[in-house]
DNA sequence: GACGTAACGGAATAAATATTCCATTTTGTC
DNA sequence: GACAAAATGGAATATTTATTCCGTTACGTC
C-alpha cells in the first residue's frame, strides 16, 4: 500500500496540503494516522521544528514521521517544511518600498493578491487554533452569556469584526451593544455593573478603546480584550485576553483569525445563554 | 571591543533582544551594524532561517552573523534562533492534552466550536480560490480605481464586510463612501455619474441593498455584487459579480472567504489607483 | 496457525548547518 | 606612512539533523 499512496507532485501551498491529507487520511497505517492527526492541527509548527520533534509530539518514530511526508508527495521532511517556511521566508522589503512593488505585482495580476490573502488566511487559522486556550475561550462565553448586556467597542480595523459580534447576537437575541463614535465612547455610562465588555484593538492601539476599557474595569464591570499581540495596554485591565495574529500580505492583513475567533464566541454564547 | 561587547547573560525575551539591539548598536563594528539593521526589521525570520541565510540576507559573511549573535550575548546563532523558536514551541507540553480535549470533549465545549469555525475557515479559503475568476476581479479592481468614488453597501452579515473595505479605503487614500441606514440607502442620490457602487449581500437577500443596486444600475452607473450564490437578484443588474460562498457550522457562518475576497479586492485597486 | 505482506523502529549513513580558527585586510593613532 | 589593535571572510571542524536501510514485529488471509 506503501507505493500506492505516493503521489507524483508535492503539495505547492498550505491548502493543497490540507487536501491532500483529507483525500489520503483513510488509507493510511495507524502510525501515519497519529502523523496525520497531529499534524492538521498544528501545521505552523513544522516551519520551526526539527523532524524528531514532530515524531515525538507525534509520538512516532522519526522514520515513520518521514514516510508521512512521502505519503501526502514529499520527497521527505526537508521539501515539506521547506513549503512551511517559505511564507515567512519570503523577504519583505521595508515600508516606502512595500506599496511600489505592489504595483509592480499588479501587472502580475489581482489574482495573486488574492492567492496571497488565501493563503495567509490558512496560516492565520492555523496559528489559531494553538494561541488561543480553550479554557479562556470558555470562560469569556460564560461571563457573556451570563451578563445583563454585552457591550462591543473596536475601531478602525477592529470595527469589523465587533460589529459582526454584534449582527449575530442580535439575531440570536443576544442583548448586546454595539459603541460607536467618539462621544459615546469615553464616558461608558450606559454600561452597568451586570454587564460586561468586549474591546477589540490592535496595535497601534486605538486610545478611545483603551480609555474605555480602562474606565470600565475600574468600575470593577469585567473586560474581555481581543487583540494581536501581549503588548495591548488593555492586557492589564482585562478578566481575559485573546490574542488573534493576523498573518500579513505585503503589509496588509484580512481579518480571518479574529473573525472567526469571535464567530465561535457568539455562537458559543449563544448556546449557553438559553439553557432551553 | 570585542570582549567588552560580551554580556554575561542572553536575553531571555523578544523584548530584552530590541533592547539590547539598541543599547550595544552605536559601539558595533560595520559588519555587525549591518547585522543589527536587517535583524531589527526582520526578527521574525530567525526562527525558519538558518545563519548563512540570515548572514547572506545582512549582506555580511556566515561567521560575522555569528559574532553579531554573541555581541548580543548569545553563545552563537543556535541559542538565539530557539528564543525566537520558543514563540512558536511554548504551548507544547499541553499539545496531548489540548488534543484529547479535543476529541473527547465532541460536541460540546467552546474549543470544539472554534476547532470547527477554523476548519470551516480552511474550506471557504479553498473554495474561494476556485470560484472567483481572477478576470472578473481584475476588471473590478481597475473599475474602482477609475471611479471618482468606491459606494460600498452592505447590511446585516454584510456589513461587517463592506466596514472593513472602507476602513482600508480610507486608510489608503482611495476615495469611498460606506453607506448605512435605511434612509440613505433608498435614493443613492448621493451616487454620481463617475461613481461605482460595490453591493454585498447575502440570502435571503436585504431588500434595502437590492432595491439600491436596482436604482444605481438603470442610471447607468457600474454595480459590482459579491454574494454566495448566482441566485442574488443583482445579478442581473451587476457589471461583475463575485461569489464567496462560506462554510458553515451548525447553521452559522464566519466571513473568512468575503474578508480575505474583500481585503485583496481593496489592495488591488490601491496598487492601481495612484501611478505616482 | 502458517504464510505472505505491510508497517515499524532503531541503528547506520549522508547531508546540512553551526562554530571555531586563522591568515589577511581594514581602521585608527601617533 | 608605520604601527598596533580590531575586524573580516573563508576554510576547517564539530555538531546537529535528515534520510536510508534492514532486521523485527504486527496484520490480514487462507
Amino acid at each position: 500500500m506503501n507505493e500506492q499512496l505516493r503521489i507524483q507532485s508535492a503539495p505547492g501551498s498550505v491548502a493543497e496540503v490540507i487536501e491532500r491529507l483529507d483525500a489520503v487520511n483513510d488509507g493510511l497505517p495507524k502510525r501515519l494516522k497519529q502523523c496525520a492527526g497531529f499534524t492538521r492541527r498544528h501545521l505552523h509548527l513544522i516551519a520551526v521544528s526539527t523532524v524528531s520533534e514532530m515524531a515525538g509530539a507525534c509520538d512516532v518514530a522519526p522514520s515513520a514521521y518521514i514516510r508521512f511526508c512521502q505519503a501526502l508527495g514529499f520527497s521527505g521532511y526537508t521539501e515539506m517544511q521547506s513549503l512551511f517556511r517559505a511564507r515567512f521566508t519570503d523577504f519583505r522589503p521595508d515600508y516606502d518600498k512595500r506599496l511600489a512593488n505592489l504595483r509592480e505585482e499588479g501587472a502580475v495580476g489581482t489574482g495573486r493578491l488574492l492567492a496571497d490573502f488565501g493563503e495567509a488566511g490558512h496560516k492565520s487559522l492555523m496559528a489559531l487554533a494553538n494561541t488561543v486556550t480553550n479554557d479562556g475561550l470558555d470562560r469569556i462565553a460564560h461571563g457573556m452569556a451570563a451578563a445583563r448586556t454585552v457591550h462591543l467597542v473596536g475601531l478602525r480595523r477592529a470595527f469589523s469584526v465587533v460589529s459582526s459580534m454584534a449582527y449575530i447576537f442580535d439575531q440570536m437575541g443576544v442583548p448586546a451593544q454595539l459603541h460607536y463614535g467618539a462621544g459615546m465612547l469615553s464616558s461608558g455610562k450606559s454600561i452597568y455593573q451586570s454587564d460586561v465588555l468586549f474591546a477589540a484593538t490592535y496595535a497601534p492601539f486605538s486610545e478611545e478603546t483603551v480609555r474605555l476599557a480602562e474606565t470600565v474595569s475600574q468600575r470593577g464591570i469585567p473586560v474581555y480584550c481581543l487583540t494581536d499581540t501581549e503588548k495591548c495596554p488593555i492586557a492589564e485591565y482585562a478578566l481575559e485576553l485573546l490574542i488573534a495574529r493576523e498573518d500579513e500580505v505585503s503589509g496588509f492583513r484580512a481579518l480571518n483569525a479574529s473573525i472567526t475567533l469571535t464567530t465561535a464566541l457568539a455562537v458559543a454564547v449563544r448556546g449557553l445563554s438559553e439553557p432551553t
